[in-house]
DNA sequence: AATAAATGACCGACCAGTCGGTCATGTGTC
DNA sequence: GACACATGACCGACTGGTCGGTCATTTATT
């Protein structure tokens, strides 16, 4: 009468990571899971044990990865109270993740996006979790456009742009960032960066 | 002495269209010789009479991409001498080429953009490939705005930063897209692009 | 001993690429 | 015009190998 227990959340998610690190570094196609099983120093088998199917890992491996984004996003921004920094530190939290010398984490969530806008793409029955995920991005930025209308920093008139606004942040972060891996040395992702943020905060800041 | 001769290259291209298809439709990984055979309606062994390997349909077929691509936007802004309608002209041919209910180019391009980043991808001997289109396309904005100094219209400090500013356009017209899809029917793809162009503008032109 | 956990040999589906053979079309000969 | 024949074009059955998923067996724990 009770023979050995695990803890079979715990081992679910050292299985998703060992998973993230493959398809991150060569893509959900050509990993196989005799090699998630390796790297989680199992056996092949012990993964069936866990998850039902490769696609299941691949829904686990999203969830760790967005959590983990999530949880450094937060980080950052909590205890910045101004507006102006509060905006910067988002964008600087997706450059930070993306090292250009290390593209893993940009070639992941663009894997993801993939397998979420085809059809019969292995992510699109749960494309709701990265549609959550750009939502509650997405209002991290709008909170703080409203906070700096009712600080005084930012024009009252933004306000009922400040949606659009955000998506057009979020989605020039993810567009630079690309182009960034791309083009390789080409140009400096910072500067960039910095050149948009510096005419969106002239754009919508209050001017004496 | 002579039997039948076919036009290699017209065959090649016809092959790599049909690849192009299947591809936009279901990434390269899923799709199977003997379907790109079938939709070109010849037999599979032919297909490997004018490829060596499946790796180089990819690689042909990019190239019909790419050239249809720059094709278009040529067509498009050829005769326009306004710099300013010159920006929106680029802008808006990459919205049409990107019909929100057949998101195939996009994510053709998506395809081509995560083989051609990762070292092992079966693009990364031919990113120069994506490279040099980005950089033509580049030139075009950077011309523009150089062209809008010169006749008065865009202010003379932003030359140095012409190039930035295009990267960051080009970069944020690609992210835009991107979420354009995901986010199906939550946002206007034209309205985000508007504001952006808006912004932009403002933010170049010579002001009264 | 009882039972949960772990395992890796095995299976079958799949697929890129090959190859022996057929077909279609042109040339040469009478 | 008829026939043989040369040759490039075309083909799909086959091969060698891969990989997701299964299951009979072993191991560990109580």
């Amino acid at each position: 009468m009770s023979p050995k227990i695990v803890d079979k959340k715990q081992k679910s998610k050292e299985i998703a990571q060992a998973a993230l690190k493959l398809f991150s570094l060569k893509g959900y196609a050509v990993t196989t899971v005799e090699q998630i099983a390796k790297t989680a120093s199992i056996g092949k088998g012990t993964v069936y044990e866990y998850f039902q199917a490769k696609e299941d890992i691949f829904i686990a491996a999203i969830m760790e990865w967005m959590s983990f984004f999530v949880v450094q996003l937060s980080e950052r921004i909590k205890g910045i109270k101004d507006p102006v920094a509060r905006l910067h530190a988002v964008a600087e939290t997706n450059i930070e993740l993306i090292d250009p010398a290390d593209p893993t984490d940009l070639r992941l969530s663009m894997e993801f996006l993939q397998h979420s806008m085809l059809e019969d793409g292995v992510l699109y029955k749960h494309r709701y979790l990265i549609k959550d995920m750009h939502a509650g991005i997405r209002k991290i930025v709008v909170d703080t456009l409203l906070d700096g209308i009712s600080k005084g920093v930012f024009r009252p008139e933004i306000a009922k742009d400040a949606e659009k606004i955000a998506i057009n942040l979020l989605a020039y972060i993810d567009g630079i960032s690309l182009h960034s891996i791309l083009s390789k040395n080409y140009f400096d992702l910072k500067e960039q960066i910095d050149l948009y943020m510096q005419n969106l905060i002239h754009e919508i800041s209050i001017d004496p």
